[in-house]
DNA sequence: CGCACACCTGTCCTTGTGGATAGGTGTTGT
DNA sequence: ACAACACCTATCCACAAGGACAGGTGTGCG
């Protein structure tokens, strides 16, 4: 893991200004030697054979082989190949995808400017580098979806989280003083309210979503 | 977050030889400064104030206030300090609560040698750096609550499945070419199995589960 | 005041569920 | 061959839920 040669790099983008700024970049830095550059999956998944390097840095979107699908590939043919990820916007599906198919890391093109080079060398290292929009969103899994509430008012919320515990509608009714025809009023008001057809799904709908 | 001046870094770890050995590393590098050294929780929130540096490398078990709550307190009253934590071995624990509390990286020592000095710049440039043991254990988060099956058959299985879509009985009986009483049957062993007392309780369990 | 809305209650009737009980068939491993 | 186990089926009955009405009360707002 120690450098004896430079860091070798391959660029993957299929825009030419993202070649120009890296190309730029990388070549002031003596440990860092941008050795390919590649504008598509194919050519890159062809040019780790030929050329061996240490890092990739990957965009996600391109045209023919996208970046998920060369991720997997190079993950599977070159297990210590260091994949980074440069995405042009905060894609949620993405990070996960290629993360999951191998990345290392994932910055946001728009930070690449302010240091690429000690990125890629913490990388190379055998860290894992996160642009911190991404780290939150690796961080917090599905917070927004946490807060879905369907429109329950407070009191169907506490209806259906009775309903959660197993509490039929007699019992629900003496847990909130109220009555049995109350219960079924409420109960049928969440299912209406959650678009489902019975309290089953209601409360699968409501667990998923951490309402529970 | 362009270096005007160098990287301003405070140390925080209860033992003498890390901080030997960070010190060492750190005053080869001309852009990065080791302004201070505490060696438990208090210290550091207090040198915070004083010293105020751009990261800070912490230990979480210390003496005293540990590094939990000492990232806590820093984050809450500076949340421009980054704060990078260093940790002695893997504690799933420690990880989630560390970066729950707002830490912005997390290395195992055991890597620092290599280059602590690129990590260190990596997270001032608001970046998120985990070393890969760290990382792949964000990645994967309750892998092993996901195996939850309550001993359920794949029968059984197939059976909640289908309940928590919101069938009835006679629903998932026509569904699984077999008849009412055997859908109850698998229900009941299910409920048994499961330890609750009800269906809807047994679906909310298998939704939190994963099972679903 | 009048409206919206959350919240509460009742009745009637059909259908579904829970629980207990008592079996049968087919596959797998000792 | 026998046991263990998954899987399937049936019957009986009390009770719960679903759906459709048709209301009443209290609060906040324009």
């Amino acid at each position: 893991m120690s450098q004896d040669g430079p860091i070798r790099v391959i660029l993957v983008d299929d825009h030419k200004h993202i070649h120009d700024a890296v190309s730029t970049l990388l070549n002031q830095q003596a440990d860092i030697q941008l050795v390919g550059q590649a504008s598509n999956g194919f050519e890159v998944v062809r040019l780790c054979d030929e050329l061996k390097p240490d890092v990739i840095l990957m965009d996600v979107v391109m045209p023919g082989m996208n970046g998920v699908e060369a991720t997997r590939q190079i993950r599977e043919k070159h297990p210590h190949i260091k994949i980074l990820v440069l995405s042009s916007f905060q894609d949620d599906a993405s990070v996960h995808e290629m993360l999951a198919n191998g990345a290392n890391g994932y910055v946001l093109k728009g930070a690449i400017a302010l240091d690429l080079a000690d990125t890629i060398r913490t990388t190379y290292q055998g860290k894992s580098v996160f642009s911190n929009e991404v780290a939150q969103m690796l961080l917090r899994p599905n917070r927004d979806e946490q807060q879905q509430t369907f429109g329950l008012t407070d009191r169907e919320q506490e209806v259906i989280k009775l309903m959660a515990d197993g509490l039929n509608n007699n019992e629900i009714a003496h847990r909130l003083f109220i009555s049995r025809s109350t219960v079924k009023f409420h109960i049928a008001n969440i299912v209406q309210k959650m678009g489902v057809e019975t309290r089953a799904e209601a409360i699968v709908l409501a667990a998923k979503n951490g309402l529970i």
